[in-house]
DNA sequence: GAGCAGTGGTTAGGCAGGGT
DNA sequence: ACCCTGCCTAACCACTGCTC
């Protein structure tokens, strides 16, 4: 008999978890195509057509010839403002950039805030935080809300026309690599950025209206994707439930392996 | 159940620049 | 010469989830 119930659990779980892999699998697919499609576009623009040239960089390739290339020092300036420690906290996130502390930061944040806030700086709306320890991984972020930073971040004044095209284009992984290759230090996954790096670091921007109609076309294509991905984590999740379940309702005797077998 | 990696931080200490 | 201040860097932290 226990042969029998390990023999229909083991077959049970299996069959759950092959669904499950696939499922996870798909996922990460999608995710894949939603980071390809915003690098893509924000460096190639939406004309298929438009003449090309080289971009000079490796991993972006050729980018339209009509785009107009800037460096980040042109863009970003370094602002230093404290003693507004009454202001909301901000968290600057790999995943979502910059992002109210209390009601929006990732619950894998479990640092402790500071009993001292007035040396946290502030940021505005529009302008550019960074966790400049983690930039080299795409922790930053053009910010959405009034609010204050850790003291051991960067902030800075955004000389861009469309923040919100800025946005997309630096947190993809057509700019992160700038960000790792002049990140420096010793200790894993700690690494520096160079503010010096800023003057070596280009940016391609289109048309101002090209900008807005890229800005939109992401919008509309990153929310079809998410939709999708949260549709497919939903059934992840239940899968883990039914799986549960399954073993729960044999191992309490609910379910009778001699006659679902 | 100890150890380690991942995540998003804080803090100590050294250094440079400016004022007196 | 000395102090104050801000900036920069490296070290350290809190916690969870996973692995061995």
């Amino acid at each position: 008999m226990a042969d029998t119930v390990a023999l229909y659990l083991d077959g049970k779980t299996a069959e759950i978890d092959t669904l499950i892999e696939k499922l996870t699998r798909q996922m990460e697919l999608l995710e894949r195509y939603r980071r390809e499609l915003i690098a893509r576009t924000v460096t190639r623009g939406l004309d298929p057509d438009a003449p090309m040239r080289d971009s000079g960089i490796e991993w972006i390739g050729e980018i339209p010839s009509a785009w107009s290339e800037d460096s980040l020092k042109s863009i970003l300036r370094r602002v230093s403002i404290k003693n507004k420690p009454e202001r909301r906290v901000l968290s600057v996130e790999r995943v979502n950039g910059v992002v109210d502390r209390e009601t929006e930061g990732s619950p894998d944040n479990h640092n402790r805030l500071s009993d001292d806030l007035s040396g946290y700086l502030a940021v505005d709306r529009g302008q550019f935080a960074m966790n400049k320890m983690k930039a080299w991984r795409g922790s930053y972020g053009v910010s959405k809300l009034d609010g204050i930073v850790s003291p051991a971040y960067y902030v800075f004044d955004l000389n861009h026309p469309n923040p919100e095209f800025f946005n997309w284009a630096i947190r993809s992984d057509a700019y992160v690599p700038f960000f790792s290759r002049d990140s420096y230090g010793i200790r894993t996954g700690q690494w520096d950025f160079k503010m010096s790096a800023l003057r070596s670091i280009p940016f391609f921007s289109p048309t101002i209206d090209e900008q807005d109609e890229i800005v939109a076309y992401l919008e509309r294509e990153t929310e079809v994707i998410d939709s999708s991905i949260e549709g497919i984590n939903k059934q992840i999740e239940l899968l883990g439930k039914y799986r549960k379940q399954v073993i729960n309702d044999v191992v309490t005797g609910k379910v009778r392996v001699g006659e679902v077998a």
